[in-house]
DNA sequence: AATGAATGAGAATTCATTCAT
DNA sequence: AATGAATGAATTCTCATTCAT
């Protein structure tokens, strides 16, 4: 009995929490996120014992958006460069449409209030979503041992490919294709 | 009267700041910069008049000295990929050997407290590095319109190299060789 | 309809309420008591509408139990000194064996939110154990118009006598000895 | 240089505190204190870091306010009588006089914040005052192994004694007088 | 009656900044 | 200029109590 808790209050939390951690830090004020998930500062602290596990939670919540975004439509049949386009296109295309959940993204990562457990998790999430690079790159620079550089690379360059987007809108067509032209000359063994 | 303010002292502070910051992140308390200089609260308001304006200067004194660590030495009769590598070089070689650098400046980076036209005057000090990469990439992928593009990609493909080296020191000469690599596949017109 | 509220409940609640308060101040949470309990927070407010209310309830019970331990047995036909050490014995003897509800009674005893209708029920609770004692005094140094007196004394020493046992438990018997033969040559008239 | 820490407000934080806690608990709001105290709630945490520090260090001063009150004035080529009578009046005149700090002691002995070290430092500050008391038993019901037993009863029915005194303060000087008779009764050879 | 989610008024601290020394 | 005590607003978190279920 009672109310039960609400997963419509915790999705409101974590939208509120990202908007305003992409905007002001993670320093901002847990009463600020309370106040625009339209919730009181206490009810924040039901669903999320303190503000450390606030932030663990959304950057889990974060990284296993992204991951199940990159994955959908994914053509099991083309060639390898068209598969690795495809995940190029979905992570871009994600980050450019939401920028306060790539900002916020970025700002874990770096803060040592996300502890080793909760990146242990994360990169369990990605553990498919790398495998299908690591195939992309089969027989280029990277093949043998360096999997996960390949990973990271591409990472780097679309976030790279992102802060251009974001810059220049209207631009976001042409930078999403020489990005990814610059990645797959860069991993592929053509 | 002489020079009243002690640059010992400014460094002291500035010192201390990419420690703390490194450790803490930006939310530090200044108090514990301070004592880490081994001065007072007090004084270090008289170097800095306050906290934001202590991140921007920090800011800016960082990329000034990366700015600085990576034209001495630059082979001016060398072909371009020797000009590039000895830039490459010269940025991993800082970023790994300064680890705690490298984590306030990715901090200050993307850290909204750091003002634009702090963010202005850093991207100038790098106009000649620029410049530089751009005469390295002509003919390839990236030439034309966005010789911009091609050095925050050399900037995100070294970032990630470092992050490798740092989680394997020893194979640090490896990675920078196999980042390079790939950076000069990704953008040389071979 | 039949008695809706649970009687086993209730002690349920003064017995967690006991428990928690000794380990941890009457500052504790009524939310520890109710878990302790097994009630949820909200049953714990349907047998007492307020904690002031809940801390006055359990003063009062904790000085019925004590009262209504002190007296049965009572040897109506001995000697003085073997009467009162009845008393005595009773009293000690529930103290040591229950330190928590004596360390509760002890904080509630010193606290502003038993008020002072709560005390007056407590003490009325005792005016038979006081009589008690009385007679036993009789004709030694606190006959007279300080009967109180005689009674807070024999307390006062009862709990000193029982902090020791609580240290030395083994000496329980020789302190329970000595102290009421410290109260008896007090207040008798030998 | 700079403003050199106050005596003044270190003692005027802890006179507040024994006032305020004297009459709301000891869960009463530091905010309360410094207010009281006319020192900012900063400057509270400037003298003491937390609230279990003021309240372990309250605790301290109480007691060694208690003990240096206890000796001056010791008659010691008088009686056993008279000696054990002066540290009696000076407990109870203390005690009587200062009620606030009678209570405050007598929160801060039952609550579990006042730490294992505190309480003994606290008593090594009475090894002197029981030292005494001790030589005042020799012979009686007490001497032998249960020198502590002694001091902890004088304790106990000087506080007794003190309950009535503040009850029914025209009687101090028979309460004070019928007190110390039961007591010397109790542990006197006699 | 029982539950436990929701609330918001505090609570103890922290911290950038000021200012007396 | 240097110091560090003083400040009080802001912050995270707790808790008695209410109320929807």
């Amino acid at each position: 009995m009672a109310r039960p808790k609400s997963e419509d209050k915790r999705q409101a939390i974590i939208a509120a929490a990202i908007g305003i951690f992409a905007a002001q830090g993670l320093g901002a004020a847990t009463a600020k996120i309370a106040r625009q998930a339209g919730v009181s500062e206490g009810t924040l602290f039901n669903y999320f014992p303190n503000k450390d596990q606030l932030l663990n939670e959304l950057y889990l919540a974060l990284k296993a958006e992204l991951s199940d975004v990159m994955l959908p439509g994914y053509p099991d049949s083309q060639d390898l460069r068209s598969k690795a386009f495809h995940i190029w296109q979905r992570y871009t295309g994600w980050g450019v449409a939401q920028p306060d959940k790539r900002k916020a993204m970025a700002l874990l990562a770096l803060s040592d209030r996300v502890n080793q457990d909760t990146r242990s998790q994360a990169m369990a999430a990605f553990a498919d979503i790398n495998g299908v690079i690591v195939k992309s790159v089969d027989g280029g620079l990277l093949c043998g041992p360096v999997p996960d550089f390949a990973a990271a690379i591409m990472g780097a360059l679309a976030e790279t490919t992102m802060d251009f987007i974001q810059r220049e809108p209207d631009k976001a067509e042409f930078y999403t294709k020489l990005g990814f032209a610059v990645f797959w000359k860069a991993i592929s063994n053509d």
